[in-house]
RNA sequence: GCCGCUAUGGUGGAAUUGGCAGACACAAGGGACUUAAAAUCCCUCGGAAGAAAUUCCGUACCGGUUCGACCCCGGUUAGCGGCACCA
């Protein structure tokens, strides 16, 4: 009989589809696994095969937990606010929920055919008013704790999409969407409190199991570092105060920055006699992007303030202030000391204005470059602190900071908050109204949803305002405090809205009274695993569990960390190596593998491709390798012969096979997973034939793999209901170890001969079996033999001299 | 520049974490079946020498530790990802 693979996969697709055969159970007193994909972006191009890789990864996990008894939440949904669907509705003039919606037709549809055991009962998409009413209630939670405010600030403005962005979404000073120029504009934002959260960001990675790179990278973004904050005094009288993570080197300033923008640039206008100089730096560092300030990096520029001295604390020295775009505005107090022994920058600086450069950390050559170095220094020429390590002198130089009232210790983050207003139609409107008497104020919870006014011209304003802003009688309304005449936020909330609590949504997606129930977030909460990307590890990631904090703060949700287990994918390449793309013409679309493969052989492959983590590139002739794979399996359909259990000689490849398979799903080792099916089903067809116990574990084996062709052949074969019904093959330890075993004789770490031995083979036996093998006697008479090593279940080795 | 990761046949990749390098596939070559092709089945398949048994070399490069190193240590090179004047 002919693989019909269409056939059968629309055939127990329907099935699964009318009987509700992965709906999670409502039962709360079952053993739960819930296992988390990235919901989608439901883009106009249709699912791409990257998508596939880590949905049927998991999903692959979660068929097998079934199996194993427990009630699995698998869920999926849309992620469908976003630029690309309101681009696309500009130009095509279509409304973009239409456009929202064929898109989810579409997805939907490819989903389906891959098989995928999504619980599609709880469903949800984040552009429908009865999901964005709780990602507007939560903001409202988090303006109601001060965690929102809005700020008049320098914001990243995307010349390209009109549209402010986060520092998230800035790469290389360009848009990470489109790759235009960014720019700084100042313009009035919502703010998100995310710095708030930092430490306990960063803390809490030890209470989860995420891999190591995402661990690191988030620890990276939000850059944790601790040193002291210095008072030091000036010539005007003002304190100045700067951010360092060396206090050690006080000792060794021998000048100061402060960036261009530092406030007390106007302040001594009167006394900088060279203040128009100092302008001009300023004006000009204000007009370069983001790209060309990184582009330029490297010399350093800069000016000095004529007719200002700063007064160093330790020792009362007068010392020499500049402005440098090098000092950023952002960062700690927007002023530095600079210690140009022992910081690389500030020596680059000062060798171009000609500065005095002191050693106060003995070690380096400062003659060369500068002495950066922690660990191994001592300190010189610095008073008090002189033969201290670097680690003891941090210590006492900030204990007598603090005492004479001139410093304290402080933390201090890369991270900024997380700007959260974008002048776009297609988001979450900002459930905010502006009253001239009372100010800002939230509109009443009754009132959510508030949503989207229908209106047909999504074109940013020429000022880059919001299209809302042009329909006045949605913006127009009442003062939720005072009841007089006020304008509603006309901004929307970015993308990372909806996306940063879905995961909650989907233990009670229907709830009308909270976002959940507690008792379905009480069960269902932590997500036991997550997989997705790495390009999301400090944008959604991050947004994610710092809006679950908050969440918990608060007392709605009961876990303090959203995911217990983060893992995530590599990349599938084009067939030359290169990333799929349009441009580079390389893209496989997945449609077209499952109508020429099948979905089966379609999961099986991107499964075998490789390492789960590593990129891989598509190969079009391997995928031929997984089909035929499925064609033999089939073929087994017609090799049956009687018997319930293993034949003596599958026996330990049968265990081996459950256990190796067993282990690897969990491991993520999809590939030596299907290639320990592949040798079992090559013992299989040696063997000649199939008990019908053999191939019951077989296919319940290979059915998370290939769900569809196994659910037939065990159809086929009459064994009782669905594999989706039953439960997975379990073995016996002892039985996978084979009786007889080959070891290896080794004289002097080279391999020279083997033999078969009894698995439980003690070691004098082994080396005296060793020693007579054909060939190791002549090769060890009249040497002595110096030691002898013997590693059960492997080898003897024999050192001779 | 800093942080992290990677490097194994013609290709994708295995190797129980210090114990037989190359599992499982793909491609290629040879053969069987066929009028022929496709499909299928069988054989070969890291390199060198040899008729063969077998021997030597081989996991980016140089060195070290060890009875024994793809694996551990030191150094170098190349590639990928992230951050990038963060004081």
């Amino acid at each position: 009989m002919k693989y019909d693979f269409k056939a059968i996969e629309k055939k127990w697709q329907q099935k699964w589809e009318d009987e509700h055969t992965f709906s999670a159970k409502q039962d709360f007193s079952l053993p739960k696994f819930y296992a988390l994909v990235e919901f989608p972006y439901p883009s106009g191009q249709g699912l791409h095969v990257g998508h596939p890789r880590s949905y049927t990864a998991l999903d692959i996990v979660a068929r097998k937990k079934r199996l194993d008894g427990y009630n699995v939440l698998y869920p999926m949904g849309w992620d469908a606010f976003g630029l690309p669907t309101e681009n696309f509705a500009m130009k095509n003039h279509i409304h973009p929920e239409i456009v929202t919606k064929n898109n989810v037709a579409r997805f939907k549809s490819q989903l389906k055919s891959l098989g995928l055991s999504f619980d599609w009962d709880r469903e949800i998409n984040t552009t429908d008013p009865s999901y964005y009413k709780w990602t507007q209630w939560i903001f409202l939670q988090l303006y109601k704790k001060g965690l929102a405010y809005k700020k008049e600030m320098n914001v990243n403005w995307c010349t390209g999409c009109k549209v402010v962005l986060a520092n998230e979404e800035v790469v290389n000073g360009t848009c990470e969407r489109c790759h235009s120029p960014v720019v700084h504009k100042v313009k009035s934002q919502w703010m998100l409190r995310i710095t708030a959260y930092a430490d306990r960001l960063i803390d809490d990675l030890d209470t989860v199991n995420f891999i190591d790179r995402v661990t690191t990278q988030q620890k990276n973004w939000i850059g944790r570092s601790h040193g002291a904050e210095v008072t030091f005094g000036t010539t005007e009288g003002d304190e100045m105060i700067v951010y360092t993570t060396r206090p050690d080197t006080l000792f060794g300033v021998t000048y100061m920055v402060i960036a261009p923008e530092h406030k007390f640039v106007d302040k001594w206008a009167d006394k900088i006699s060279n203040i128009d100089e100092v302008r001009a730096y300023r004006d000009a560092a204000a007009h370069k992007s983001d790209f060309e300030r990184t582009e330029l990096a490297k010399e350093k520029t800069g000016v000095r303030l004529d007719g200002v001295m700063a007064i160093n604390p330790v020792n009362g020295k007068q010392i020499p202030i500049f402005v440098s775009d090098y000092v950023l505005a952002s960062y700690g107090t927007g002023a530095i000391m600079a210690v140009p022994g022992h910081d690389q920058r500030d020596y680059d600086f000062a060798k171009v204005f000609g500065l005095p450069i002191i050693e106060v950390v003995a070690g380096g050559d400062i003659t060369k470059e500068a002495f950066t170095d922690c660990a191994t220094g001592v300190m010189v020429n610095s008073g008090f602190l002189t033969g201290m390590s670097v680690d003891d002198a941090k210590v006492a130089i900030t204990e007598w900071l603090e005492k004479e009232g001139k410093g304290v210790k402080k933390t201090n983050f890369k991270l900024r908050d997380w700007v959260f207003s974008r002048q776009r139609y297609w988001g979450e409107p900002i459930p905010m109204v502006y009253c001239e008497k009372c100010g800002w104020q939230p509109i009443p919870e009754s009132e959510l949803p508030l949503k989207l006014p229908e209106i047909s011209d999504y074109e940013p304003g020429p000022e880059g305002e919001s299209p809302l802003a042009r329909h006045t009688d949605w913006v127009n309304t009442t003062c939720p405090c005072c009841g007089g005449p006020a304008k509603r936020e006309t901004d929307t909330m970015p993308q990372w809205a909806g996306s940063s609590w879905y995961f909650l949504r989907y233990c009670d997606p229907h709830n009308d009274e909270a976002l959940a129930s507690p008792e379905a977030l009480k069960y269902w909460m932590p997500v036991d695993w997550y997989n997705g990307g790495m390009e999301h590890t400090t944008l959604h990631l991050l947004y994610s569990r710092f809006w679950h904090k908050f969440l918990y703060d608060i007392g709605v949700v009961p876990t303090a960390e959203p995911y217990a287990k983060r893992t995530s994918h590599g990349m599938i390449l084009g067939e030359n190596g290169e990333k799929m793309s349009k441009s580079r013409g390389n893209v496989v679309n997945p449609d077209d593998i499952v109508d020429q493969y099948g979905a089966d052989t379609m999961r099986l492959y991107e499964m075998f491709i490789g390492d789960f983590e590593k990129a891989a590139p598509w190969s079009s002739s391997s995928i031929k390798g997984c089909k035929r794979f499925l064609e033999r399996v089939f073929d087994l359909s017609e090799k049956l012969i009687d018997g319930d259990g293993y034949r003596p000689q599958l026996e330990t490849s049968f265990h081996k096979a459950i256990k190796k398979v067993s282990e690897d799903i969990l491991q993520l080792k999809m590939n030596t997973a299907i290639a320990t099916l592949m040798s079992l089903l090559n013992e299989i067809d040696d063997a000649k034939g199939i008990t019908r116990g053999e191939y019951r574990t077989f296919l319940v084996l290979l059915n998370p793999f290939a769900p569809h062709i196994t659910e037939e052949l065990w159809e086929m074969a009459g064994f009782e209901g669905q594999i989706a019904q039953t439960s997975w093959p379990t073995y016996d330890e002892s039985k996978c170890k084979d009786a007889q075993i080959e070891m290896v004789v080794q004289i002097s770490g080279k391999l020279r001969g083997r033999f078969v031995a009894d698995a439980n083979i003690d070691k004098e036996a082994a080396i005296a079996a060793a020693k007579a093998v054909e060939g190791i006697a002549a090769q060890i008479e009249g040497k002595t033999i110096v030691k002898e090593i013997y590693v059960p279940g492997k080898l003897v080795n024999l050192v001779v001299r």
